[in-house]
DNA sequence: TCACTATCCGGGTATATGCTCGTATCTATG
DNA sequence: CATAGATACGAGCATATACCCGGATAGTGA
């Protein structure tokens, strides 16, 4: 057998994940933002306007997280939420002013984390990575 | 580019943990933990009694987490913390008869998680990952 | 021995994540 | 149209994670 069967894949899946979160977490620092805020912000942009509920979808997460989330970005002034028209039921949530600037001056800093992360790790391994995990 | 400079490296590995701890997870239900616990259960059980300090660094976690994360182990019964003979400050943590029976039999369910794990990804994509992971 | 520094924890604060329950709203059916 | 079932949220509860601060204890050098 090849892989150890000692250790355990999750634990290391997970703490390959705090530290990859860490680096890009410390590149958006400048602009206040961590990269779960960062990617639902861009999910919210490509949509203009999306429910919790799609969120959630969207981010596979559940949709009271996703709630409190957004919670969180509507209180930094990043992003706004409204009543849906034809469905009372939905919040929707939308970027403010602030929002898009900030999401556009995180850019060059997230692509800045990208770039050291595929430098790295070297772009073979990356698109192995990245073919392994769509299958967990 | 092979790699799409789209796709968040760090999103990505973020959603597959997310989607693999819910696997281990449900695996270990049955005895009542997840699979942080059982792997900080296994780390002090190795070292048959750690301060939190020294479980952190094992860990790879924040020191103040690894105190916490022992709190509850230790509501639930399955450790026990004693202050250290030689250096008052320590806190020593160490399994209960009960964290050691629930221990052994969590073992069989995690090796279902890993086993369901490898066969679902298949051995080479698992020990690329591995690699992969270890260069983060 | 006495300060000074280093180390170990615990608690506070904040965010993240998932589960469950209750409420409001919608939808479809009789 | 009224009501039963489905859906969307919000809030409560529990855990996980990290950062910072302050108190207690150790260790060290004068």
């Amino acid at each position: 057998m090849l892989v150890s069967m000692t250790t355990c894949f999750c634990t290391n899946l997970r703490l390959a994940t705090r530290r990859l979160t860490a680096v890009y977490d410390a590149a958006l620092a400048p602009v206040g933002i961590n990269i779960g805020q960062y990617f639902l912000l861009r999910k919210i942009r490509d949509r203009r306007s999306v429910s919790l509920t799609e969120l959630g979808q969207l981010a596979e997460l559940e949709r009271s997280t996703v709630g409190r989330n957004a919670r969180v970005l509507e209180r930094m002034g990043l992003v706004v939420t409204a009543r849906g028209e034809s469905d009372q039921r939905e919040a929707l949530v939308s970027l403010t002013p602030a929002g898009h600037t900030l999401l556009k001056d995180a850019q060059p800093l997230w692509e800045g984390a990208q770039g050291a992360t595929a430098s790295r790790l070297g772009m073979a391994n990356l698109s192995t990575l990245q073919t392994v995990l769509e299958a967990i």
